[in-house]
RNA sequence: GCGGGCGUGGCGUAAUUGGCAACCGCGAUGCGCUUAAAACGCAUUGUCCGAAAGGACGUGCAGGUUCGAGUCCUGCCGCCCGCACCA
């Protein structure tokens, strides 16, 4: 029974150790050959790594290994996103230090990615919660403030209850902490930000400049930076020459249509607007109504559109109009201006709101004959527009944008939705923002020669909310490194989100202490050739990574403009209809299936289920199918060794010399599925069916095994060897332990991994004959075997001639013979 | 509502990108080996008609383009993901 089964658990031991000898996977800049950088996305070490982690290693493993083969030198590291909530969580609740917690958890997790066999240059490895680490991160900081891109300001912000602590904007997925889960509230706060803002443009202009990118997720960062066009301009409020309510719209068209105006609640000119007591007890009233709901209430299908008519009225510009002005809750603080001219004709907004308080509607397009929706917004003529009318849309926005530019009462705009980042965290747990608040300085950067602001270790964990960090008097209590007077330190530390938007840098010289990296070693490797990792990173990390890195290029430290040229975002592995966590209790670990199966079997299952972009239903059977088949590939390899050995001399002379056809149908079966495994690599990451050319090849090899017992198996004997050679090459990235061992065993003393991957050869490729298919009408009626490149005419003439085709033509005129040369003809008749 | 994606056997999937639909695997059924089970091997496995030969049908639905459509176009239906009162 257990011997039947190859003896994984010794050759994965084995062949892990030999590389690590061997210092296989330990890279240093080599401008003799081409590099590749593959990265998988870096690991939180929350403690144990899953099968659902095993995916995504296992993807940039075959990658890696791909490339080693092809002549690459490859760049594979691995390091720990180290700072977070978790560690900080699990030392409230258990009393264990966030770093103790921590590191252990990184040991343990790379016990298992040892034993998975991945090529890691483990001497390249970090962790970010090291102050050799963030001590960079902290220059940085202090370089963006002084240029403007990092500032403190107070603002009304996303605050999880639960984690305690501000979220950035992107953090927050339909009202809920991205990590919690909890209902998100809001709050004002102090608070520091990056200006990402000021790389909405170029980080939108590159989305279309990123072809090694999934759609999906140039789409999603485009609707993220939300870049819409229009006009900002001025409602003089009527009676009060001094006051004037600025407007954003994209359709400055559709002036002429505005018969209301609105502000949002909290928007700051609504004081100045209140007249008496009254009214400004029912703004009070109202505003304390629309605070009240909850975020997710706010946002919730099919809501109200609530409103409060105030005393105050403002004019058209277009008309000279007097119009009503609202205050309500569909007007946003956070966009444009936080105030809007309503256009109920061109708006469902608008006129979902002007329906309900009986507004006047005016349509200024012209709607097709058969319109029967509420607001309109197609394409058109403009009508009831004054100087507009008769235009066509685009036409008439230059024109009313000039028209406002031409009496000085508005702008060309351009708005983002994209907002800047908030980076400050009341938590423990991270990188400490380098400023100090001093008495008579005010905010002040720690010196540059000061750094790293270490995180103290003596700090208590409550949970209760603050900063844990102004707790602890020995770090607050500073002196201000410009006057030398007292002076407090930030408390703030810094999302976690900063650390990893630079770790792919740091693995190009993660031991460099003159800087954050070394140049020639970034400008070496950098970008990152392929990056993998799941596509909840979409507005999260993907964003911060290629913001963070253009700043870096601005500040002269890197040439690069992005910092990762190809993405796979690969699907989540499902069990019982949910994505795999510890939160869901539906885990499988690696080292069961290690233990049971061994490394080679969980990652070759993990590839072969499901095309790497796509969901993974985990599943028991489908793992032993896997194991089945490296069993198969075992047992064929050892029962044949002597013979596949002894065959090694005569290997020279290629078999492609075999007198046999079945040796010919053979060889070429072999180097079709190195053409069709290398496509399928190279092309699309079709691992899935790469792995399936790999096990037809194998059923080939048995199948050629079987019919060709006997005198005929000594002859073809090289060719075997080939087959096998081959097959162990091809599956080598797949499951690197098994091939290793037998390619050993073959009588290779070089790795595996230091061969060239094979090439198919045209000999073997090119066939004398081809089976045609024949169609009468489109239907499959007959094949037909003829010479490669038969001229049109004969296979016509054949095809016509042929047995299986002429009932068909019976009674019927043949209209005409399309022939694909080499592929099939189609008789075409007409009754 | 806007944007993106998907829809193929009992299941996971594949199809040289417009040319034999279902490769590979899982499951199932039968057989062999075995005292037996496991493991392993062989065979069958889209649906319907047929004893067979063979035929008809078949890629969510309805059309269209084409000699030919899973693939392209139009319109529906369904599912998934992202954003969402963004002016």
């Amino acid at each position: 029974m257990a011997a039947e089964r190859y003896p994984f658990g010794e050759i994965e031991a084995k062949w892990q150790a030999r590389w690590e000898e061997r210092r296989q996977f330990r890279v240093s800049p080599d401008t003799s050959r081409p590099k590749f950088y593959c990265l998988e996305m870096f690991p939180y070490p929350s403690g144990r790594i899953h099968m659902g982690h095993v995916r995504v290693y296992a993807i940039g493993d075959l990658l890696a290994r791909y490339k080693w083969m092809r002549g690459f030198n490859v760049l594979h590291p691995m390091g720990w996103d180290a700072f977070g909530m978790p560690a900080e969580n699990a030392a409230i609740e258990n009393g264990v230090h966030p770093a103790i917690w921590t590191y252990e958890n990184i040991d343990y997790m790379r016990a298992q990615l040892r034993k998975l066999g991945i090529s890691y240059d483990w001497d390249r490895e970090f962790a970010t919660c090291d102050p050799s680490y963030y001590k960079w991160e902290q220059l940085i900081f202090i370089r963006m403030l002084e240029r403007g891109l990092a500032y403190r300001k107070r603002s009304t912000v996303n605050w999880c209850p639960s984690c305690q602590t501000v979220l950035a904007n992107e953090q927050v997925e339909a009202g809920r902490c991205w990590r919690c889960d909890s209902e998100v509230t809001r709050r004002d706060i102090d608070g520091w930000f990056f200006k990402i803002t000021d790389y909405a443009e170029e980080l939108l202009a590159w989305c279309d400049r990123l072809p090694g990118w999934p759609e999906r997720v140039m789409t999603m960062q485009r609707n993220w930076i939300g870049k819409s066009e229009g006009a900002e301009f001025d409602l003089p409020v009527a009676g009060r020459p001094e006051l004037k309510l600025r407007v954003f719209t994209t359709r400055p068209d559709t002036g002429f249509g505005m018969t209301y105006a609105v502000l949002a609640p909290e928007h700051p000119l609504v004081d100045s607007l209140v007249r008496g007591e009254g009214e400004r007890a029912a703004v009070e009233r109202f505003r304390a109504e629309v605070l009240k709901q909850s975020e997710i209430e706010r946002t919730a299908e099919d809501r109200p559109k609530r409103g409060l008519r105030l005393q105050a009225r403002v004019v058209n510009p277009f008309n000279g109009a007097e119009i009503p002005l609202f205050i309500a809750d569909y007007v946003l603080t956070t966009y444009g201006t936080g105030a809007i001219m309503a256009v109920p004709g061109e708006d469902q907004r608008d006129w979902d709101f002007a329906t309900q308080h009986g507004l006047p509607i005016i349509e200024t397009v012209e709607r097709p004959a058969d319109w029967t929706g509420e607001a309109y917004t197609g394409d058109g003529v403009k009508i009831n527009s004054g100087f507009l009318d008769g235009l066509t849309i685009p036409e008439a926005k230059r024109r009313a944008i000039d028209w406002l530019v031409g009496r000085g009462l508005g702008v060309a705009k351009v708005n983002y939705r994209l907002r800047d980042w908030g980076i400050s965290r009341q938590r423990y747990w991270g990188a400490p923002i380098p400023v100090l608040y001093c008495e008579a300085c005010g905010m002040v950067p720690e010196k540059e020669e000061n750094l790293p602001v270490v995180l103290p270790n003596d700090v208590q964990l409550s949970g209760k909310g603050g900063s844990p960090l102004a707790q602890v008097a020995s770090f607050v209590n500073a002196t201000c490194p410009r006057c030398g007077g007292p002076a407090r330190r930030e408390t703030d530390t810094m999302d976690t989100f900063v650390e990893s938007s630079w770790y792919f840098l740091r693995y190009c010289s993660p031991h460099y202490e003159r800087g954050m990296f070394e140049r020639g070693a970034a400008d070496y490797w950098m970008p990152v050739d392929q990056y993998i990792g799941g596509i909840e990173h979409a507005v999260l990390h993907l964003l911060y990574a290629r913001f963070y890195t253009k700043v870096l290029r601005d500040l002269g430290l890197t040439k690069v403009d992005e910092p990762f040229t190809a993405l796979l975002s690969q699907g989540m592995v499902v069990k019982d209809g949910a994505k795999m966590s510890k939160s869901k209790g539906n885990v499988v670990s690696p080292d069961t299936i290690r233990e049971k199966y061994g490394a080679d079997t969980g990652r070759l299952f993990e590839l072969f289920a499901a095309p790497p972009e796509k969901d993974l239903e985990w599943s028991d059977q489908g793992i032993e199918g896997s194991f089945r088949f490296l069993n198969r590939v075992w047992r064929f390899v050892t029962t044949h060794l002597d013979e596949l050995r002894r065959a090694r001399a005569r290997a020279g002379a290629r078999a492609a010399h075999t007198v046999t056809p079945e040796g010919k149908a053979f060889r070429r079966a072999i180097h079709e599925t190195i053409r069709k495994v290398t496509n399928d690599l190279e092309r699309d990451f079709h691992f899935n069916a790469a792995i399936a050319a790999i096990m037809e090849l194998t059923n080939t090899m048995q199948a050629f095994e079987a019919a060709a017992d006997g005198a005929a198996a000594d002859e073809h004997a090289a060719l075997r060897r080939e087959a096998v050679e081959t097959l162990l090459l091809l599956l080598g990235p797949f499951c690197p332990h098994v091939t290793e061992e037998l390619w050993e065993r073959l009588g290779h003393a070089e790795s595996l991994f230091t061969q060239r991957w094979p090439e198919a050869d045209p000999a073997a490729l090119a066939r004398d004959e081809v089976t045609v298919v024949l169609q009468v009408d489109g239907k499959v009626r007959g094949r037909l075997v003829v010479e490669v490149d038969a001229a049109e005419g004969r296979v016509q003439d054949l095809a016509l001639a042929d047995e299986r085709i002429r009932p068909w033509l019976r009674g019927r005129a043949v209209d005409r013979v399309v022939v694909v040369p080499n592929r099939l003809v189609n008789v075409v008749t007409r009754s």
